[in-house]
DNA sequence: CAAACGATTTTCT
DNA sequence: GAAAATCGTTTGG
């Protein structure tokens, strides 16, 4: 089942990034399907967060996506090389946004293999932000474009995953927010090998 | 208009 | 473990 609007519509933006966990990402990029289970996700919680685009309410061209009604897809270039791929939640006007930071890969490996440069399966293959969206074709061509379309979409895969299996920490990379680096906004699967291998962990 | 800078990954030592 | 790769966005002059 497709996760439907209002999933995306909640309130809580953490609430929503630990919900990620466990469901499926689905592109259809180039005619060809791939997908993953997510393992690993990050929230940020809009004006009042200052590890977000839109802390303080900034709008510019690049994060106005982030103000639109949840369920659209914000990916944006990182250090000029690396599509990282966002969920936008929330309502128009509240710019809340999920990373999806890493997957396990389900369908279209061979599609994945060939595009990350690979010649066998391991976990470097979708254990980061930058990486999944290389793997299954994420590119900022898909920037705004909703998750309830044929070519990029979440599906609930019926299996629930366990709470004590989800595991909280601190984000990767946001040492410049001072306070907020330190909020427990990440959130990943226990013991599952394709979480991302973040600095100093 | 010029310059600095990443919500990262890879490669080389 | 350190450093390079690499470019759109943002910011300041």
């Amino acid at each position: 089942m497709i996760l439907p609007p209002s999933f995306y519509r909640q309130e809580d933006v953490v609430l929503i990034a630990k919900s990620l966990l466990g469901k499926i990402l689905v592109t259809k990029v180039e005619g060809v399907c791939t997908s993953g289970i997510i393992v690993e996700t990050e929230a940020y919680e809009g004006i009042t967060d200052r590890a977000s685009h839109a802390f303080g309410g900034k709008q510019t061209a690049r994060t106005e996506i982030m103000y639109e009604n949840g369920g659209v897809a914000y990916i944006y270039l990182c250090y000029g090389l690396h599509h990282l791929f966002n969920v936008i939640t929330n309502t128009s006007g509240v710019p809340h946004a999920v990373l999806i930071r890493a997957i396990e890969p389900l369908k279209g490996i061979d599609i994945m293999l060939k595009r990350r440069n690979k010649i066998s399966f391991q976990p470097s293959l979708t254990n980061g932000p930058g990486v999944l969206s290389q793997a299954l074709g994420i590119t900022t061509k898909l920037n705004g474009n909703s998750l309830q379309g044929t070519d990029l979409f979440i599906e609930d895969s019926g299996i629930p995953l366990l709470p004590e299996n989800i595991v909280a920490t601190t984000r990767v990379g946001v040492a410049y927010a001072g306070k907020d680096a330190l909020l427990p906004y990440r959130f990943y699967v226990q013991r599952n090998v394709f979480v991302s291998k973040a600095k100093g962990l």
